[in-house]
DNA sequence: GATAAATGTTCTTTATAAAGAACAATAATA
DNA sequence: TATTATTGTTCTTTATAAAGAACATTTATC
C-alpha cells in the first residue's frame, strides 16, 4: 500500500460495520464468553477481537465474518444451505451477463 | 501480524464472502462501470476492486462494504436511517449487559 | 471495600495487503 | 476477422495490520 492512501468511508458504510461490530459483541456477552476465549475459538489475538468488536474498517473481511459466523450470527439473515444456493444463483446470472463493459466508441460514425 | 498465521474459514464465512463478491460484480456490470472507472469512484486500485470481486477473504472490511454501498448493494438488508436505528438499538442493549463477563470462581465455597 | 479477572491501551516486531506499473489474455465492437 | 478496450496476472515497493507482551483501567464478585 505506497504513497499513504487516507480512505474515506461513506455514512452508510460505517453504520454497517458499525452495526455488525456490535452485532458480534452483544453475541459474545450473550455466550458468557470472554474476549481472550471468543479470540482463541477464532483463532485471532485478543487485540484484533477487541478492534473488530469497535468496528475498525481495517481490520480482514474475512476474520470479522468468521467471529461472527463463530458467535451464531446469520449473514444476510441466511443458513449455510441458502447462503450456498444464493451465491450459486448470483454466479449463474454473472454468468449471463457480458464478460466485459465495453463503453461505446466516441465518435459513433455520424459522418453522413 | 508476525509467526505466520495460516488462517483457516468456516464454510459459512466463505460462502458469505463469496455472495457479496458475485453480488458486487454482478452490480457493477449492471451499472455498466468498467473496473477502472469503479475503482476510481470508490478510491482504491484496480487490483483490490479485482480480489473484492473474487471474494478474497484479506481484504479489509471498510473497502468491501464501501465498493459494496457505491453500487447500491444494501447491507442488512437496510437503508440507512434503518442500519442507524438499528446500530443505537444495539448499542443500548449493549449497555445494560454486564461491561465484562465473569466467570464463576471454581471453588463455589463449598466447604461445609 | 478488597481483589482478581476482564477489558482496554500502547508498544515493538514482522508478515503482508495494497499501490502502481507492465504485460498477457480475453472479448466486445466495427 | 481485426482492433482495441477491458480484464486478468505478476512483479516490486512500501505502508501497515496483526501478534504478542506489558501495563493501566475497569468491574464483577467475595
Amino acid at each position: 500500500m505506497p504513497k499513504s492512501v487516507t480512505r474515506t468511508y461513506s455514512r452508510y458504510s460505517r453504520e454497517a460495520v458499525a452495526l455488525l461490530a456490535g452485532l458480534i459483541r452483544t453475541a459474545r456477552k450473550e455466550k458468557k464468553l470472554t474476549a481472550q476465549e471468543m479470540a482463541d475459538r477464532t483463532g485471532i489475538s485478543r487485540g484484533l477481537l477487541l478492534r473488530i468488536e469497535k468496528g475498525d474498517m481495517k481490520c480482514e473481511i474475512g476474520v470479522v465474518f468468521e467471529a461472527a459466523t463463530l458467535v451464531g450470527l446469520k449473514l444476510f439473515d441466511a443458513d449455510e444451505t441458502t447462503l450456498t444456493r444464493q451465491r450459486r444463483q448470483v454466479e449463474d446470472k454473472l454468468s449471463l451477463l457480458p464478460k466485459s463493459v465495453r463503453k461505446p466508441t466516441k465518435a459513433v460514425d455520424d459522418d453522413f
